[in-house]
DNA sequence: AATAAATAATACCGTTCGGTATATTTTTAG
DNA sequence: CTAAAAATATACCGAACGGTATTATTTATT
């Protein structure tokens, strides 16, 4: 069974996290999360040993949930150039997923650890690899599978189709504008028609 | 002849902008610009009126020095075809350009305001805009000069190609890998021959 | 139910925050 | 050269910052 600390620890996180997410590091006070978790002090930092942990957590948190998304619903599809159209089908809903917890925390955190938390930032660093070798690993099963082209770049493919989600995340969410992601989804899929398929 | 506070102001903004631009605006602290300048916080409240105007101007600072760049190369080009290759051509050089100022200030400001400053962001949305549209001429002068093709949507492309190169900034960046860069750029000009050349 | 252990609340630490009123210095004008 | 004006420095404000030591309260163990 859980011990009342597991849940009170818990229940920080996912108050937390979107706060981070949203107003970065030095935007969240530590007033904030009080205020928001309805705990005190004494309380978070008998749980967590101070903000830099708590934050790096939080970050851990909202890209696992991500992740785990992504994840479950591919794991639906079998094909891998189906998972793929998946992927971008995930992503035309992703604004509408993530606004909830502030934003995209990739992007978020990338740009507010870049120059002030290096292992903040190796943390994002690591979780994009991770999500374009998915890309990749999807690319290189389709050409196993024979419905890729043999002799595509699965690296290189990996690294467009993530870069491209990226600035179309940047973009759709900046703008407040959900036509940006439409299209470049719609892009990728041309993409992947035009130079994957076989 | 400039004003001595003239001379203040700019040398407080050009000290100031990369700071900003490095650690947005709650991780820049009043004194972190007092140290950086060299001056008191008398100077620097006697030609600003306070810190969410320091940063604004900041801003715009950053903006214009990339822009006027930007203006400046491709006004040496005539055709507009081969302005757009000179664009992705600036961009390839845009990390390098950039990393003095602390990265790309459009990313940076837009991901840092995008919860915390409606003025901000409005002003990143605005340049966002402009830029986009700097693109979109470029096509629409190249069709009427007859190197782009008629049915072309320049609107459209004008988005694709803009969202392309905010997300080769961001994972080029973020990634500290400048290949993410030079591998979209060239993606961009693939779709310039493909979809746009006549 | 009594005791030990875990958990949370309180009060406070020194420091830094953005901002301002006043004093001093520097520049400009006559 | 002097006086007025402008620009900068100094000293300080109350509030908020992250963090901690201590006290009070629950929870678990026997």
């Amino acid at each position: 069974m859980a011990t009342k600390a597991e849940l009170t620890a818990e229940h920080i996180i996912r108050t937390v996290a979107p706060i981070f997410n949203k107003h970065g590091y030095s935007g969240t006070s530590m007033s904030d999360l009080t205020k928001a978790t309805g705990l005190t002090k004494g309380a978070i930092y008998g749980n967590f040993t101070n903000k830099e942990e708590l934050a790096f957590i939080a970050f851990k948190y909202n890209v696992d949930r991500v992740v785990n998304q992504i994840s479950q619903e591919l794991s639906a599809i079998e094909s891998p150039l189906n998972q793929l159209y998946g992927l971008t089908n995930f992503y035309r809903r992703y604004r509408s997923y993530t606004i909830e917890v502030g934003g995209c925390p990739i992007i978020n955190i990338g740009v507010d650890a870049n120059h002030d938390s290096p292992i903040l930032l190796a943390k994002v660093q690591e979780v994009i690899s991770k999500l374009q070798y998915l890309i990749t690993k999807m690319i290189k099963k389709g050409i196993e599978a024979g419905e890729i082209k043999k002799d595509v770049d699965a690296e290189k493919y990996g690294r467009l189709i993530y870069t491209v989600i990226e600035g179309a995340v940047f973009m759709t969410v900046t703008m407040n504008n959900d036509s940006y992601m439409n299209e470049m989804m719609n892009h990728i899929d041309g993409v992947i028609k035009s130079d994957l398929v076989r």
